[in-house]
Parts: structure tokens; C-alpha cells; sequence
DNA sequence: CAGAATGCTGTAAACGATTACAGAAGTGCA
DNA sequence: TGCACTTCTGTAATCGTTTACAGCATTCTG
């Protein structure tokens, strides 16, 4: 069906090897033939096959990402920040979504051999992702906020830090009752986000009690059905921390029905600061997440560990997370914060390349 | 390095066609032979190669996704909605985003070939996506949300008749001065939902005027930036209508500021039904969009295209959008809107796949 | 016991490209 | 004219698979 190398060299009365070289540019060919090449291969459109191509090359110039299933926000701009750093290299991006069990993971895994020169896996479960025995010894890979592998390039997000963080500076405005609000058990950010928490509490003065950690999911209405939980512990906590932002939205409006008003009656903080926490009523203070930095970071890691082959050395980094302080807690109604088009520099990560070149299909 | 077929063959003492039978449980291989072959697949680490089978196979059980830019939750839902659709029927699914001008596009549809069975691009501009030279002919596609072409499948929602819905409600509601916020101007929904909003102001009783309309470009700010100009109009709009629900809700957050009180004294409407929508104060009024029911449609389209080869006849249809009432506008606040967990059936589109299988790395 | 059928396995030709190597033609120089 | 270069082009091996075909034992059938 499709037109190959093959056959664009007999339309141009020449072997394939000199059409290979006049496609690639290497190699001394006459100008009468290249022109005669180039004609032909435009009239049959003619497309060089990358599968066949990357066989004999051994470099397929791409990188795969394997995510656990596309959600929100936060996967959007990991693998914007990879695709940005991967594309100054001249990589290509594949990403595959949605393994949510073994077998389908082993089955992404196994059929990324051949096709893609390294990987960034990203996995939120509290195991180490299924390896040995499929994918080939040595292969290019960085885990992405996983338990650390001796055998594996690792970056993680300071979950434990950025919840600890959050909750001093909610015990540094009197709070002393501080309820959680926490994540699936068996999600990593979830498990660090309230094991920082706990050890906050714990270093603090704040009162310390099973009774303050509510259940959730990180989903929005899990924050508005939280509301019922926290309403009746006794004695109530004046401050409430939930494991993200959209869980924090969801009790907000839970709040909002209800008459309570919010920071006058309850301080409220969540964790991620996606992009909506500053415009949402009141204005969200949350912990922000470096999340373009992260696939920046793990796209020039595997793209190291490809460079260097087999001598490649594994590491295990965690990027720092930043408090923002709004006014759901109470403190520092910052006036010049919402309007800002581009991330301001409260946190020290660098988004400089964030928010250029965007373009949307719809809201 | 990595390990091929050959040398599973030889470490059990076998041909490699006889290696190859096994591992795809084709032709009557001896018990004997075949525990042979897999245990020495299994202690070399084997995996195959995808490209190279590929190759041969001429099938390569994958499918691709061209994304102008990854960004927010409406392409994470179209993939999810391709993905899961896919998955049913075995194939797999690569995405390759931000092919922001042409030659990046054409560099990411040539890698394409001989990577993928078919593919799906989205693609957000006025004008069609560049093609001939750079596909084989005949190569299965579908265009999403791209003006009709007389050769590829093309799938539509239904901006203009959602936008016409809309502005006939706030009318229905009283309204005579309706103020827009445009989408960026080279971005087709933003057009189609402008041109919806004057068709509906001139087939109805509102006032026309282009001093109504405001430029935005989709983003939060913009919406939060639009508020001086819509401030500024006489005489005064008494409802304004965002082409998109992240415009509206920065619109939102400038008038909280100002004490200015949705809906007493504008009535607010979006477009897109992002999940946020119904927890933010007031709970917004908006458009739904079938997004995953779109990624659902695409995927099915190429599948058959795959299917049938050279005999498959391209089409072009339009998905309905729905309106969906909360209070921003100051009709009809639905209580038992925001607890649902699920997308409840509001519109005629089908979600009956949504949530489920949903695991997060992050909110 | 001949001949056919069956069960198992190996040989070799694809798939669509790249590239080492060799060969042909043309040029410069003695 | 002969020889060494250069410049251009073709032949064929190769990448890692699949699979048509053939070949060899064995078993079945009459």
C-alpha cells in the first residue's frame, strides 16, 4: 500500500543505497541525481519508515512515558515539561496511559522494546513497578515520585517536606487542632503527604489524634463529603488540611452551602496549587509542586542515561516543594496574586518556560 | 546488548522459527521443546522487539494521538476516553503533543509512519492540518474538531449550536445586554462559540453590539483581566457569557474582589463543564461537552478505518454539547448538583465509563 | 509392508531501511 | 599512456522478527 524506499529508487532510475543517501544527506551524490531522487520521492510521497529505519540505526530518537492513567492537571504539565526538554534535543514523545493493573503494565512495558530509546515511568502506587524480565538489562529508565531502586534513575517530590512545612505554618497562626483530610492508601504522594503531617503535629505543639484524620480519595467530592466527618470531632479543629487542592475545593463548597465561612470560622490549605487555588473564593493557600521542573529534570536524566549507555550511573533526587500563602488560612492576603498571567516567584522553581507557546483545543 | 530471538534459540538448542511458534502459540510445537524455549526466554530476560515484528506483521496494534499542546483537563479526558476505547479492542495507544507550527507537524506525522495503525489528531486552528507528502496515501486518520476535509474522517462538537443554547437561556432569563469574552482568534472552538453567541443575539430580542464583546484568549487571567473592559461598557451588560470556564471563573475571582455579587448583579455562564465548575461559588452555569464520548467516537472511527483498508469511506459528524444550569447565572440551583461523585445525566452524553479506574499521582 | 497422513522442526525469504565495500568513470600529473 | 586520486553509484549484508515451505520421523491405514 504505502510507497517505499524501493520503489522511489526505481522511479528515479537509481538503488536504494543512493536514495538512502540523498535522504539523509551523507555521502557524495551527483546534483542531477539528487534533484532526480527528491522529485520522485515528492510525486510518490514518499515517507521513510521509522519502524525499519530505527531497526538497523538502533536509535529511534524518542522517548516513552508510561503514565498509571492520564488525570487532571498535574499529568499535563509533567509531560509538558518533558516534551519541551525532549523536543531542544530532538526527541520525539510517545506516552502511554492507563496501566492500572500488572498485566497491563508489563504488557506497555514490553511493547516499548524497539521502539523507544528510554523511558520516564511515572507511578503512584506505594510497590516498585514491575521490571525484570521486561524490558531489556540496562535499559534507560526513570522513575518518577517511586520508592527508590538501586537499579533505576529515581526523582520524587517532597511530599513529606511540603506537608510538614505546611502544617508549622498553620500551627505558627495558633491553630492547634489541625484536621487531615488524606489521599488513596495506596498512592505515594497520599502515604508522605500524611506521614508529614503526623510528624509535624508531633514536633509541635499541636494536638496530636487519630480522630483528625478523616479518609478520601483526592477527588473533589471526597473534600465535600469530608465536611460531615470534621464537623462532628470533638473538640473541633480550627484548621483543616487536605492531602490536595481539589479535595480542599470540594470541602469549600461543602462550607459554602452550609453557611461557614472561611478563613473566620475554619483555616483551609491544600497541596499541589493547581492553577484554579488562586481564583477560587476564598483564594487557596496550598503547597506548590514543581511539576514541569519534574519531567524537565527526568527527560534530561534518561536522556543522560541513553548518552552513556550501560556506564550510566543511577541517582535518587527530591525537588524541593513551596509553601503559597493565600487567604483560605487566614494569613497574608497576597492582592497581587491572582491577576499574575505567569507563576510568580514564590516557590524557587524555575518555570520560566511555563505558560509560552500554549494553545488550546477548549477550556 | 539487549537480546534477541537468536539467542533464546540458542541457549535451548532450537531454530529460531521454533522460538518464534512458541512465543506466539502458533504450529504444534513439542511440550518438551516448547518448556525448553520459554524457560530460556525467561532466564536471558527476553523481550521481543516491537519494530521488527512490526515489520514483517505489518500491524503494529497501536494507535496515535497528535495534540497541539497538552493542556488541562480537556485532552486528558479525550485520551482517557480514546484510551480506554482502545484498550477494549487491544490496541495500544501513543501520544505525541505540541506540534506547534508546521514543521513540527509534518516531522511528527512522518516519525508516525510505520509506528501506528491509524491515527487521531486534534487539532485547534482555522485552517486544515498539513497532509499530502507527509502520509501515505490512504493512511487511516481522524481529525477532531477540524474543519471538514473531503479525505479524512472528521469529528465535531458542536460549539456553535452550545453557544446559541446558551445565550437563548440568559434571554429566556430576561437578559437584553450579554456581554462575550472571546477565545483566541485562531482557535476554531472560540470562533464557532462566538459566531453561536451572535447567530443567538440576532435571532433573539438582545442587543447586538461588538462593544459586548471582549477579547480573551481561554486562560484564567484573561477572564480576570476582562473585568475593567466589561465594567466599562454602557450602557451596563446584565449577564456575560466566557467561551470557556477557566475565563469565567478569572472573572469571577476579580469581581469577589470587588465586591461586585454573582448573580444579583450579572448573571455569569461558561463553556466546557470542567469538574471544578459545580464547587466553585457561585456553582457555575455551563456547556457540557461529550469529551470523552468524543475520544470514544475517534477511536472508533480509525478502528474501522484500520479495518477496512482502502474501502473505508471518510465522514464527518457532529457530537451535541448540553446546557447545564447551577447559579451563576441565577436560575435553577440544583442541590444535589455538586456531591455527585459522578457525571450525572444532565446531557444526552453517555459517561458511563467515566471515574471508574481512576488513580491519580496527583490532584 | 507400501503409502499416506501427521507431528515436529529447520531453512530461508521476506519486511524497509542503512552502510561497508567495491567498482566505474573522470581528472590530474608524470 | 599509465597510475593514483576523486567522485559518484551499485551490491549485498544487516537489524530482529514472522512464516511459507520443505524435510524428517513416526504413526496410521488397508
Amino acid at each position: 500500500m504505502s510507497v517505499t524506499i524501493r520503489e522511489v529508487a526505481r522511479e528515479a532510475l537509481v538503488s536504494v543505497a543512493t536514495v538512502s543517501r540523498v535522504l539523509n544527506g551523507k555521502g557524495p551524490v551527483h546534483a542531477d541525481t539528487e534533484r532526480r531522487i527528491r522529485k520522485a520521492a515528492k510525486r510518490l510521497h514518499y515517507v521513510p519508515h521509522g519502524g525499519a529505519r530505527s531497526l538497523i540505526t538502533r536509535k529511534t530518537h524518542t522517548i516513552g512515558v508510561l503514565l498509571p492513567d492520564l488525570y487532571g492537571e498535574f499529568f499535563s504539565e509533567v509531560i509538558r515539561g518533558i516534551d519541551l526538554c525532549a523536543r531542544r534535543s530532538g526527541y520525539h514523545v510517545v506516552v502511554s496511559s492507563s496501566h492500572s493493573n500488572r498485566a497491563e503494565t508489563e504488557s506497555m512495558f514490553r511493547a516499548m522494546r524497539g521502539r523507544v530509546d528510554g523511558l520516564i515511568v511515572l507511578y503512584p502506587g506505594t510497590r516498585p513497578p514491575v521490571r525484570k524480565g521486561n524490558l531489556p538489562d540496562g535499559f534507560p529508565v526513570v522513575l518518577l515520585n517511586a520508592p527508590g531502586s538501586r537499579s533505576f534513575d529515581s526523582l520524587n517530590i517532597d511530599n513529606f517536606g511540603g506537608a510538614f512545612a505546611m502544617v508549622r505554618h498553620l500551627v505558627s497562626l495558633g491553630h492547634r487542632r489541625i484536621a487531615f483530610i488524606g489521599g488513596p492508601a495506596q498512592n505515594r504522594d497520599a502515604v508522605e503527604r500524611l506521614r508529614g503531617y503526623r510528624e509535624a503535629v508531633r514536633a509541635s505543639s499541636a494536638d496530636e489524634s487519630r480522630s483528625l484524620e478523616v479518609a478520601g480519595d483526592f477527588r473533589e467530592w471526597a473534600g465535600y463529603d469530608a465536611c460531615r466527618s470534621i464537623r462532628s470531632i470533638r473538640p473541633h479543629p480550627s484548621a483543616i488540611f487536605a492531602a490536595n487542592d481539589a479535595m480542599a475545593i470540594g470541602l469549600l463548597c461543602a462550607f459554602r452551602e452550609r453557611g461557614i465561612r472561611v478563613p473566620e470560622q475554619y483555616a483551609i490549605a491544600g497541596f499541589d496549587d493547581i492553577p484554579i487555588a488562586r481564583y477560587i473564593t476564598p483564594p487557596l493557600t496550598s503547597v506548590r509542586v514543581p511539576i514541569s521542573a519534574l519531567g524537565e529534570q527526568a527527560t534530561l536524566r534518561v536522556l543522560k542515561a541513553i548518552e552513556e549507555g550501560p556506564r550510566h550511573e543511577w541517582r535518587e533526587e527530591t525537588l524541593p516543594t513551596a509553601l503559597v500563602i493565600r487567604e483560605s488560612c487566614g494569613a497574608g492576603a497576597r492582592s497581587e496574586d491572582p491577576p499574575a498571567p505567569r507563576g510568580r516567584g514564590l516557590s524557587s522553581v524555575s518555570e520560566s518556560h511555563v505558560g509560552k507557546n500554549r494553545q488550546r483545543l477548549s477550556g
